[in-house]
DNA sequence: CCATTTCTGTGTCATTTGACATAGAGCGGC
DNA sequence: GCCGCTCTATGTCAAATGACACAGAAATGG
């Protein structure tokens, strides 16, 4: 863990340049507004695969927006059986509900290398007490991961292990998509089948050979981090999951 | 279903005269708030168990405030298999995420006949321009669903059937005693075995064998919708449910 | 009051998933 | 180049959970 530290080795990036921005995924936005985002940022930081963004219990966590790079959610029983609850992708919001509250409930790690613009939980009353539309695109934003969190918990109760398998390459396809990161098919796919058993709620080997009968079946092919998925449609079908991703979201 | 419609028959309740808020469960709110509340309260409904809420793929679904009685989301999949998301008690919101998007992705059905609080949906942005504390405390809610929804997550994908049960219950009970619902240990409970299986996502069977196993070992009984818990803290640490429900939540 | 339905309880057996063991592939450190 | 690692793969067996069948209890509706 943590081989290069580069910790808070920040090449602040003015959100008036923001690459994410441009991608179009994302909902215009004023100058006034992009202004305040600005003025809120604090900090643009990068950290190594497997660093805790939050860690479980923390208090007086900050609020951060990924810029780059994946992570995700998890919680974890006493006796260290581990649960993801959603992966965060470029865009996503981390620690809304960290911040809301005294303590966080959950953790946050880094699972590529990520990038986080920091956004000061002191200064998350002033977004609401001066910029209503982007205290409302706050609140919007915690609607949409509670709604992925909803749908992954349809998953680990209702849909069995070669489904859960195919719903979760589906929605993460479809997000990736919004974002233009899938080109010809194929995705970057950074999970391990470790992350994958975890946030389904199967075990190690169950994942594996859940894996293996969906690459028989041809549904798609993973090699050096990347997945190329042969067969959306089939595997759509075969996953029962057919929510689509909001076209145009906020950004902050 | 549908016995007794009682559908729009409101005995309109004056929010300067919440019942719901005397309970203690509730931060204190400022008169202008309140002023501000009950301007937005358009209608006070009652709608007997089984009625829908919010259907599933509804679209311009209106917000609500759970007066009294018992709801929950729902998920379900093409072929029949449904998820409950989380149960809903009094004070809770009912709809938040369905009135930021276009569609709800999930259904909000009642439980038992329940009181609710109609705020229209097109006032949610007025709460948002002028009230800023009733915005975050909005924002705060849809916070505290989303928690929620993790915590039945984490039991769905790493608990088993007995320990899914016991936090289920705990969850519940520690709910209910914050809004001074649990008297002596008994608390009202509502809940069919198909709604805990639909919960916990077990089968029907499986969990009727699970809940006989909790009772034969004196953890709770349970009769005339009503359980007593004998054995909260023994329950406790067998679910490995530790979550603290917040002394003091916004009611809006 | 009876007929009907829904809910609960329990036995038997099937299926899915998990646990354990082992092995090879890939990768970083020195 | 070799030694830890971690990650992936696969076989065998065990445990948890689901499916089906049926029966009694309790609510519901004429």
């Amino acid at each position: 863990m943590a081989k290069t530290m580069t910790g808070a080795v920040g090449v602040r990036v003015p959100c008036f340049e923001c690459a994410l921005r441009a991608c179009g995924a994302f909902k215009p936005i004023s100058e006034l507004e992009l202004a305040f985002i600005n003025e809120m940022k604090r900090d643009h930081l990068v950290l190594p695969p497997g660093a805790d963004i939050i860690a479980a219990g923390q208090e007086q966590a900050e609020l951060y927006t990924l810029y780059a790079g994946w992570a995700f959610r998890c919680k974890t029983l006493p006796d260290g059986r581990r649960q993801i609850l959603n992966f965060l992708l470029p865009g996503d919001l981390i620690g809304l509900q960290a911040a809301m509250f005294e303590a966080s409930s959950y953790g946050a790690e880094a699972l590529t290398e990520v990038q986080l613009c920091l956004l000061p939980r002191r200064k998350v009353w002033q977004v609401f007490e001066n910029m209503p539309e982007l205290a409302f695109d706050v609140t919007w934003l915690g609607a949409r991961e509670e709604s992925h969190v909803d749908e992954n918990l349809l998953s680990a109760g209702r849909r069995n292990a070669t489904e859960r398998i195919a719903a979760l390459i589906i929605s993460l396809y479809k997000r990736l998509d919004a974002l233009k990161l899938v080109i010809n098919g194929a995705m970057p796919f950074p999970l391990s089948q470790q992350h994958i058993a975890d946030a389904l709620g199967l075990s190690l080997v169950h994942t594996n050979k859940s894996l293996a009968k969906l690459r028989r079946l041809g549904m798609f092919s993973l090699s050096a981090g990347t997945l190329l998925l042969s067969n959306p449609r089939v595997l759509e079908s075969l996953s029962q999951y057919f929510d689509e991703e909001t076209p145009k979201r906020p950004l902050i």
